[in-house]
DNA sequence: ATGCCTTTGTGAACGCGTGCACAAAGATTG
DNA sequence: CAATCTTTGTGCACGCGTTCACAAAGGCAT
């Protein structure tokens, strides 16, 4: 998971589960891809396997929708994009505001997998007046002095926030301000909100920091492993890699 | 979340929960924070805030870790600081390649989070052979033929795949046989791994579907309240904003 | 030393998510 | 039409994660 998530009590939006929800997208690109190669129908079972998920968990997240399969058959593909779409909100078009046009800002704007799947980049803005009128993959960057005309003008309601942690919540607050109820924070920071706004974060380093703790589990089993005498699976060649634990702490406590 | 996860069943990991593993990043982060501001002590309460968590929660969570608080006090910065860093494995370095120096690619390698925790960016690798040698964040990117000695050259166990979906399972399975165990993915494709190895997803697009979901739902709020003579809250001046359903179905099934 | 105040650490209850296992439903074949 | 086979949809049980609420522990003032 990539990721955080800030979320009001509410969770339950009409029975459907929010970790439903958030295997919906992958089940729609599973689909897409079959959609793609004209497949007719698809089994839960197959389908979980494009998605990565076993099949009951599939089956019970369906059966939330509706029930839109058929018994010693298996799924519409085409019938059950259609649904998914709709319920994840994508049969219309949403625009949506970059914030923060740096190399990650730039990489966001050029993902082709926004315009793909129902959002439109309406606009990009940074608060550096050197970048404004620079297109960035085909579109002007804007300067922050307009955030909110544009906003209003586009009625966006979803912002992309991929500034440096230090203006984040500043541009949060403009953002919401002008009428955002739905933000993407890549910046390394908490957002305070009001309610009635939805934040996820993405942050890169900690997930590379759960990876991280994982690892060094994993050394610390191969090394227990290699003391009680079992050999440790063959691991190539590495240089200097340092067991767990064995350091000083920096500072104790009083 | 940003998230998506592709875990082994063995979750629990020397007891400490996967969900706390998942928050301690975020507390560390924190108390950084007010490490560099000199602050000495903190409660549970305040460092709380300052994550964007409940203080039950964090107080649990640190009772996986052990006693290190002080009652009637609270917790010692200096000394939590070193103990997260420990636990999570960053008082050692760990060199990590990016696979895919795209505009993406190029974000990551730009991006200081990484160096600053206990990462380090030990190679950028593309597959372009124009790419080859050209500098990117100050490290000249190599060809993919050199991935499996790099690899083995900096005991490198940690992978970033930013490739397009295309070639993502190829470059992971190359990885894996180098002897990588590890895996942050951020091309839009199920990877299969064997056991052992851990894969983390972070889905852009993933991410603004499910607020777009949300943000659907809120609009049909509105609207149902309307319907019921109760005014919705007063929203920007929204250029068209569709309501929620209303279209037809693109294909029935059978 | 004693009593009060603050804050931690945790037992217990609850709710959500997952996975099993099977009955119901439809397709298919003879 | 009956028998068989396939695959869905779901009731149920279990385990993890969250939250409450409070006893235990330490600091501090008198």
């Amino acid at each position: 998971m990539a990721t955080g998530r800030t979320h009001r009590p509410a969770t339950r939006s009409r029975g459907i589960p929010e970790a439903t929800v958030a295997r919906l997208p992958l089940y729609l690109r599973a689909l897409t891809a079959l959609s793609e190669r004209s497949v007719p129908t698809v089994s839960s079972e197959e389908l979980a396997v494009a998605a990565g998920v076993n099949s009951a968990k599939l089956r019970k997240d369906f059966s939330y929708l509706g029930s839109y399969g058929t018994r010693g058959v298996g799924y519409d593909v085409e019938y059950l994009v259609y649904q998914i779409s709709r319920e994840l909100g994508l049969t219309q078009d949403w625009p949506v505001v970059i914030v923060g046009i740096g190399n990650l800002g730039a990489a966001l704007a050029n993902y082709g997998g926004f315009a793909s799947r129902g959002f439109r980049v309406a606009a990009l803005i940074d608060a550096d007046p050197e970048m404004a009128g620079k297109p960035v993959a085909g579109i002007p960057v804007q300067h922050t002095d307009e955030l909110e005309r544009i906003i209003s003008d586009n009625g966006v309601s979803i912002g992309v926030i991929a500034t440096p942690a230090g203006g984040a919540q500043q541009v949060c607050e403009r953002l919401v301000a002008a009428g955002v109820t739905s933000i993407l924070n890549f910046a390394p920071t908490v957002l305070t909100v009001p309610d009635g706004v939805d934040v996820r974060k993405v942050d890169l380093s900690i997930e590379l920091q759960i990876l991280a703790f994982h690892e060094q589990r994993k050394a610390g089993e191969e090394a227990a492993a290699a003391e009680a005498g079992t050999p440790p699976p063959i691991r190539s060649t590495a240089a200097s890699r340092k067991g767990p634990d064995g350091e000083v702490p920096a500072v104790m406590p009083a």
